[in-house]
DNA sequence: ACCTGAACACCGTTCAAGT
DNA sequence: ACCTGAACACCGTTCAAGT
């Protein structure tokens, strides 16, 4: 039952790039990667396939759009003037939590990255993080390899800890977090000894680490080394 | 005009997994992610489609399967027994040359990453690392972190090389490398000033910069954060 | 300028049938 | 046990036709 309010709200029912966008980024977040179609897009936005290709190019433009309209949003604010490395880490978790909102951003960030390393969205994290980097008191010709370093540890261990989230969602829903780290952790620990030293020896770690926690102790040992070059 | 010998060489030309595998990977190498279909690897290995799903579950474990099997190849050898930064930089350059020889890899690496992160291809390469970490002399605490910090960096940093090198040849294959950096480096110095200050102001370092070394540089540069952490 | 929707070419996967 | 190949369901994209 509608007000008239929430009708004026949809008043505005004309196709546009921006509502194809958002349905998109709603599918996504919805039903996985595998469930933004063409057909399906069509029927929620009530039209045509020719009327999509209108506003969009191709399937890969609509993925490139949605990604970078969500990582826009959590770029967006920044807020106070902290130092450098506080600001780094705010970034840093701005990426990780939109990651962790939209697991599919994980495989279309690295698909940018590939596609069109300058495309639109990369560019705005490197330069985002790299304003802090160069405001760190380090040798400017450190500036380039510091920042792909960041940036690719961020963007890597992120993705990790989306794929670790919906794996576990994926396998057993009904089982939590720590019953998932539990079950990963003796699976490790239950490798072979010979091939995997290693891994079992850190299998322990893994089973009560955070998430945020280790993810942000990653950043702090690429500043370590940033710095103490 | 094959010899006798070549011919024993056919001669095992049974379908088998091994084979189909080694076709996937050639198909991938000359065509691309997109190349690689059933029908073309059902063409080239004169078979019906029902053959290969014999041998193989479908298309997704074909992939992680051709990169396990690239992996495996460019992860083998390991040879002297160096130091372990010294281990860590030749692994580290192995994956590079990997993924440099195989452009596919690296959307292949962080879509493994993505859909069973402990499948079968990134507990071989955390292991490899990590046994190294392990190695340096640091607090065991920190192993998890430190090594999970150095695959990322190397995955990302190498999978952004093959993209780079991917997307240079396909803009214009006439250029050289020398030509795509430097048409780069300009498209950076046309920026946005008050957008894009950092990226503007690395620029030049970006133009001149060697692929390999800046790589080695970045595996340094963690490498550091965790001795001196 | 913007939208409709049937049609096209192509894809991964299945399966009854063969050997 | 292993292979054949037609058939199925579904996909991204195009395009003549409408408004």
């Amino acid at each position: 039952m509608p007000s008239p309010t929430h009708r004026a709200q949809r008043r505005t029912d004309a196709l546009s790039r921006e509502r194809i966008v958002e349905a998109a980024v709603e599918l996504l977040d919805t039903a996985g990667e595998s469930g933004l179609t063409f057909r399906v897009l069509t029927e929620r936005l009530a039209t045509g396939a020719g009327a999509i290709y209108w506003h969009v190019a191709n399937k890969g433009e609509l993925l490139a759009a949605a990604t970078d309209a969500v990582v826009a949003a959590a770029l967006a604010p920044g807020g106070s003037q902290a130092s450098p490395q506080e600001e780094i880490r705010a970034v840093a978790l701005g990426l990780f939590d939109a990651i962790d909102d939209h697991p599919w951003l994980a495989t279309q960030l690295s698909a940018q990255f590939s596609r069109s390393p300058w495309g639109a969205v990369t560019p705005r994290i490197f330069e985002r993080i790299g304003r802090q980097v160069s405001a760190l008191d380090v040798p400017q010709e450190t500036w380039f390899t510091a920042t792909s370093a960041l940036v690719h540890y961020i963007l890597g261990a992120a993705a990790q800890n989306a794929a670790n989230a919906v794996s576990a969602r994926e396998l057993d829903p009904s089982v939590d977090r720590a019953g998932f780290l539990d079950a990963a952790a003796t699976a490790w620990e239950e490798l072979d000894p010979d091939d995997y030293p290693f891994t079992r020896a850190v299998a322990a770690q893994m089973r009560v680490h955070d998430d945020r926690e280790q993810f942000l102790g990653g950043v702090d040992l690429v500043l370590t080394g940033i710095i103490t070059r």
